[in-house]
DNA sequence: TTGAAAGCGGTACCAA
DNA sequence: TTGGTACCGCTTTCAA
């Protein structure tokens, strides 16, 4: 077992002070130029790494930021994730990460585990059916900032990044329309999730706003994978739709190529919409109309915007709810007009 | 401030000792019944919760491990990230991550960092120009287990999971040759990335042994960005290519996508093939020929493996380079017979 | 500018 | 089965 070197080692050799081997390494002014320059020599000829718990358990701080979504596996979440390790890195704080898994219990106990480790604050989007409350309590008593992204709990006045996904669904679902569908249909995931339930309430204002008529079948509520894509696509072929917007585009893309391979044209018969503007929106053929979410971007607000409030340059409370801009993308899916 | 509870506090409510909570709360089996019980209870209603950092401080273990990727931010990698974390969860370690952006220095960078948070393990896919030597030393000379995967560093037996990317390779080439193609581009990223390398030298050894010729000039080298495929897709087309073998599948995508646009038909006049299996390999038309390289499963086999090098199950080093298996999946942008 | 010493909150050895 | 106590390695107050 190869012994840690620590600063009591590095005092010994140099005949001095653990408390001046701990200032110099710290870049502490009290210490002179001389001594500094001796000691980080000795350090790094001796190997020396800092324990960080040793650190941190006396500091009472981790230099540790918590994410906690519902899945890893998608690309959206991978360009998020992509943007907060930019930001939190260079800031000199690490990451730790978990997933959900869409579960309410395993979320309680994922926040547990972060706040075990004393996470100096927490990035969540929320899994289905959480109601951002439940598991929380323990970081709202010891003021630990939580900051929500994408999936904000719903009905509540929490610091959180999101999207207007009632508008964004309301426009594309517009476009839809001015293009010429009629009947149009809705896949969406479990409405419990806010971001799908208010993606679910843009769509239905559209089509009042627009005069149509509202049938509950058109709403096709799904786990939003490729096979449910598949699966709605030959319930919409059924009923005849002529528009689709779908709350995510891979199954948007697995619907439209369902559609495709009965002998759909697309968008002479059905026009389709996503959201996202995943990399697959841009590269099916035709191209498909979609949102913009533009999920780095986001990553690195949320990270900044966490580190702010840990640096006090800025509070999450004094203006919680921020909204980032999405915008409709027009793609050839959609663009036609009889 | 709100004031943490700590053993002690317990200890001073139950007036019994410290270490007896202790034992308690981690349901040591020298506590009886009944006092572990009362301890437990005791716990819950203060709001005890354990300092992580203490505990790990004192037992030189962070029941962490380490992840460090070239970049987060492909749908592949949230794959294995998925992986990964399903497993280090349910075991109770954490999982810490970060991304070298391909950068050699970050990637040292970032070993240090994992390195004084005590990761019990580390797991790695090196950056483009990584020796998988320097920064690693001090894993080493505490032998604190890094497993390698998906990039490992060249030429050195070091534990690692990866697949055979030269055979797949030889196999995709030797299909897109017997499909009828003649003139193939192989679509690569930087040579000094392992993977990409072994696809190159597959791909030749396909050309020469159907008695091929190789010209440099089939050899696209990118950074295998969606820009680079439509970039390629010019240059292909200049040089009259009749198959193109892309290391990834978005970059095969876009390329595909280029050429369709200008005129070619996809199979009949250019045969594609990518890698990796990607959500768009199955949902652009045609869809692609592809290698199916199982991202969450090899994040679950890597967690797996180092945790039981963890807990004494196995050792790393005894059959230090697995090869995972990889399948060809053959689809209509290249299934076409004159 | 430097040093001594007291914690931070656990764990585990030794004794009872 | 329980208690006393000595650490784990670092930071920081107070004194020199």
């Amino acid at each position: 077992m190869h012994k840690e070197v620590t600063i009591y080692d590095i005092a010994e050799k140099l005949s001095i002070s653990a408390s001046t081997v701990s200032r110099a390494l710290n870049a502490n002014s009290l210490v002179s130029k001389k001594t500094q320059q001796k000691i980080i020599a000795m350090a790094t000829s001796m190997g020396y790494r800092s324990n960080t718990f040793a650190a941190n358990l006396r500091m009472q701080r981790s230099n540790t930021i918590g994410l906690i979504v519902p899945r890893l596996n998608s690309y959206f979440m991978s360009e998020v994730i992509s943007g907060i390790e930019s930001v939190t890195n260079d800031a000199g704080y690490n990451l730790i990460i978990s997933q959900s898994m869409e579960n309410v219990d395993k979320e309680i106990s994922n926040l547990k585990t972060m706040f075990n480790n004393r996470v100096d604050g927490l990035l969540v989007s929320v899994a289905a059916g959480s109601n951002g409350l439940t598991g929380f309590d323990i970081f709202r008593d010891r003021k630990i900032p939580v900051l929500f992204f994408d999936r904000a709990p719903h009905g509540l006045t929490v610091p959180s990044v999101t999207i207007d996904n009632e508008n964004a669904a309301f426009l594309i679902t517009q476009h839809l329309i001015e293009m010429g569908a009629k009947n149009i249909f809705h896949i969406t995931g479990h409405q419990s999730v806010s971001v799908y339930k208010e993606r679910t309430s843009g769509f239905k204002r559209a089509l009042l706003a627009a005069g149509l008529p509202f049938n509950e079948n058109q709403l096709i509520v799904t786990d939003l994978s490729e096979k449910a894509g598949i699966a709605a696509a030959k319930l919409i072929a059924e009923l005849k739709g002529d528009g689709v917007f779908a709350a995510n585009d891979s199954c948007a893309a697995t619907c439209m190529n369902e559609l495709k391979l009965q002998g759909f044209k697309i968008p002479q018969d059905v026009k389709f919409a996503g959201f996202n503007n995943d990399l697959i929106s841009r590269n099916i053929d035709p191209a498909l109309t979609t949102i913009n979410y533009p999920g780095f971007e986001m990553g690195k607000v949320i990270a900044a915007k966490l580190l702010d409030h840990l640096s006090h340059k800025s509070d999450l409370h004094s203006s919680p709810l921020i909204t980032m801009k999405s915008e409709l993308v027009i793609r050839a899916s959609s663009n036609y007009k009889p």
